[in-house]
DNA sequence: AATGAATGAGGGTTCATTCAT
DNA sequence: AATGAATGAACCCTCATTCAT
């Protein structure tokens, strides 16, 4: 399950693992919650309406969660673990920093595509004030800065990658990747282009930058 | 702060033109609304707390807006009034692509700096489900897409700027940005460091990549 | 209003002071929720119930009370204070100690007369468990108890009562007063009986007690 | 404890007979009900609540009682069986009506001590309106007075007792007894006093009472 | 223009109770 | 006999909004 094969097909690579639930009926809630979430925002869902999508009674979605910001906080908490252990893969694979930077896209655009009410979820989360989730967000969109911040590092390190701050580029990077591909959640025409074109594109360029600037560099020198 | 002089000072040159609003308690309402929208969300926000806030009565809330959608879509129709304005002054000053690119971030970063606010709201905005003003930010955020792009068409037909998808690249672009200013509003050290240093460090490697790619494309061919 | 005449009139002479409360509608809120409060207890009395009796909308009773404790600690309040200033005036009027047992007691049969909704929610309070009003009900309790102590304690002083322990023999008093007047809030033969004859039978009892064990002792010596 | 002699002790002298419930369960559920019911009242007890003190299942209380209603039901049918079977066994030992007058009131302080949640729910249940179980205290209580006002009525046929209305006495002293015990139940050093010298100046003064007013009648005449 | 009392629908949550296992 | 997941009515309370003043 862990063996990945990093073949041509530019999506869909980073989908093992989906994580079963621990029972349907939580499922179910946890998928309506995720979807209504996504749409209408925390504070703006109301259980009523997640017992109704989720097809279950109000009482039965207590019985499995606490209350609302749990069911938040279960859904965050099960795709930020999914998104960690995509991540410790990636890590162990030891591929060179160009191919890292381009999986790390790859597995941005294939989680989007797998679940995009979390992935939308997960974009306001870290604006939201929701107490619980918006710490735990920010921290896994730190880690994936620093973990982009040390391939940049070893770059330098190698002389792959031109002089640059390491941490902000890292940011950079991360904000190009979101703002392609929440682009690429809309509906039109121009969603469609970014979703097929983004990953290759933005691998392409983002490595141009990184790789290019230093050979300018040194014909600068 | 009106008085405004295209100056070396990389921050607070956009800052002009706060646009008195009707009355002076229409003001302390909006004002109100804007933090709290920000801080807490819309939904979240009641009624009330916009009227403590303001030092208001509710009644007269309600004699100055229709309801509280109304509120927000005031905030972000006279917000996006000012940044069409703000982008209307750039467009006609006639500079050069890379100075323009090197505007349209201090632009923002000066947004940032003068209303971080509203700033923050219109972050959110674009995720949430306000009906209202959801689409009106969306397209604010698509137009200043398409301004980019149209730069880097401009800079593709005269061979400035290498060859590329342009909107896809203004969204990569405008993305690094919003992801370095969205870090700059953080408080910590780091937060502090993207604030001083972004504006240059994005303008200059953003101008590098655009640029230079053009070069190496050059030389593979 | 203060002066008062002991008459022959057995009840209703504590009846003044009726203490108009705020609003009209704080009124009606008052009065439904010390009915409901007596009738089925304060926990099994839900908000909607009180709305209902006092014709008023639920939003109106959250305007003036802040929630269902308030409108209990309220109504307590408001009653021991009339309570209190009752004693006062008794205290006052420089009554023999027989006159004051006496006024005592028809004191008490009173207020249940008056108002027996909350004469019967004092019953209730003081065993009850709500956090608010027990302490508080308990502490009026206590008072009238020390009271009564000390008219025992000045007829021991003067050797007008017969030797005993002052704050037993007052619980005791009070044990008496209230089993009776207890009785007599029922809706059957002997509750009329007990409301009719009540007051001076035991008023006389009470003395005889008080007063005769001390010629007794007098006689063993 | 279920050996029992009649003894000189004041207390601990009616604790026989504790009746083993029907199965370890039932009895451990009634046991929290007891307690809880005590504690927090009848309708503020939850279910859950009584399952987790007993340390049963929901579902297993369920099983043994239909409803909320009938464990309190149980409680008090079973308390009112011993109580009546107690005053059964008082009321056939032939005793002196001074010594009967002694012996109810220390029944109602062994009561007390023994189990004084049940105590406490009994003083709380003539009050409280669960319509199952007041009607049934309210009868035990008129029973005790009716015995009562018999030894009374007797005492007056004898010319043992002072001129008095029988019933109404009756009432009075059991307040009397009522408000000293449930004095007693407090947990300050009064509480301990009345707890310790309570049912001997109880029995003492009430016997005096009802016995020397007769004196003082006859030399009225 | 400005107030804040009043409304009642709807918010999240708990409840006693049922029932398949 | 015993479990605890599931139900949905009802809980207390807050909400955006109205309107008489």
């Amino acid at each position: 399950m862990q063996e990945r094969t990093v073949e041509q097909k530019p999506n869909a690579r980073y989908t093992f693992l989906a994580m079963t639930r621990h029972g349907q009926l939580e499922d179910r809630i946890t998928k309506a919650a995720e979807k209504l979430f996504a749409q209408e925002g925390f504070a703006a869902t109301g259980m009523r309406a997640i017992a109704r999508v989720a097809r279950v009674s109000i009482g039965a979605i207590y019985h499995h969660f606490k209350n609302k910001e749990e069911i938040l906080e279960s859904i965050v908490r099960e795709e930020i673990r999914r998104r960690q252990r995509a991540l410790d893969v990636l890590r162990a694979q030891g591929l060179s920093l160009q191919k890292q930077i381009q999986e790390i896209i790859a597995l941005h655009f294939d989680l989007l595509c797998e679940n995009s009410d979390v992935a939308r979820l997960f974009f306001r989360e870290r604006f939201d004030p929701s107490p619980v989730s918006k710490r735990r967000v920010q921290d896994l969109y730190s880690d994936v800065a620093e973990y982009i911040a040390g391939i940049i590092r070893e770059g330098l390190a190698k002389g792959e990658i031109r002089s640059c701050q390491p941490l902000l580029t890292a940011y950079t990077i991360l904000g190009m990747v979101e703002a392609v591909s929440l682009r690429a959640l809309g509906e039109d025409e121009t969603a469609g282009l970014f979703m097929k074109e983004g990953p290759e594109e933005l691998a392409r360029s983002i490595w141009l930058w990184l790789h290019l600037g230093q050979e300018e560099r040194k014909a600068d020198a």
